[in-house]
DNA sequence: CTTGAACCTGTAGTCGCTACAGCTTGCATC
DNA sequence: GATGCAAGCTGTAGCGACTACAGGTTCAAG
């Protein structure tokens, strides 16, 4: 693939990884620039635009949340402005993670702690459901909004 | 707060944790019984009720699911069914908590190196947009569609 | 030319909420 | 009884980040 090749929307999938739908959807809402297109109205990619979404696909990864990667995006294309920014948002996330991390392992001990306690049986005798059905073992010493917990969202 | 003491929504929501908007939507999808109503329409929740909405936001709490929570609340109420169901769901449960442990503490891991690089400056020198860019630092081996990591929903 | 894959737009759905708008009810106070 | 405000109601839309259609067009291989 020399530096004029363009790609279609599907090519340009297979080489970042990145789904053709969420292609789409990353143009639609600007976090790409609207492609070039055939006379048949068909999408052409140019190593930029590779470049750009193999940007936000690792910052994605990164579990940078969309919003973010506008402003890193945005960032990127003024290379004489201070990293204060970017160097922000990443010690942000990072935060962000550290925190998620102590909220799971937190629940990998409760979720342990029930099921070692389940026994086998019948219903009436699981003490998951108990556990589940008593107010005592809640992860929240009281009921902060942050409850629940999800993992992620796929 | 005796037994047959009936409570308002929002009493409801005070007592469990649960917002008002958060029942209702439960109700609606079928995870709370329909509540008994006022002449004026409005609803009143007996101590069953109470009881698994808490068994619900507890569940909650601990990542569950809603679907894999409409199935722990099926087997509550059938008490002489064996718990090997409720062990499944649970134990797989937790699996997914440990995947996610595995896959932030490696994304921590990543950040971690991308910011203690950064050395201030303009965007041109930046660390942070280099490794963004830098498709060699990926945490995926390669594309697979579990890539992007996600912290939470709220 | 035929065929099937890849492409297009637009819309709706996923998950689990959450936040309105516009209305009614309930209760305390005067 | 009148007033005022909080709490209640239904229905709808939105959040974030996709994802999956439906129904059509384009493209390339045979």
């Amino acid at each position: 693939m020399s530096d004029n090749r363009l790609l279609t929307i599907g090519r340009l999938a297979a080489t970042t990884g990145c789904k053709v739908e969420t292609i789409r959807y990353y143009e639609r809402i600007g976090l790409l620039p609207a492609a070039e297109r055939t006379s048949g109205n068909q999408r052409l990619y140019d190593d930029a635009a590779r470049r750009r979404l193999s940007f936000l696909r690792h910052a994605r990864e990164l579990g940078f949340p969309l919003a973010a990667i506008r402003e890193l995006l945005r960032l990127a294309d003024h290379p004489d402005q201070p990293c204060s920014s970017i160097d922000r948002i990443a010690r942000g996330h990072l935060a962000q993670v550290r925190l998620r991390l102590v909220r799971l392992r937190a629940l990998e001990t409760e979720l342990e702690r029930i099921i070692t306690q389940c026994r086998g049986g019948a219903v009436a005798d699981c003490r998951v459901i108990e556990s589940l059905a008593d107010h005592r073992h809640c992860l929240a010493a009281d009921h902060h909004p942050e409850m629940p917990t999800p993992l992620e969202d796929n």
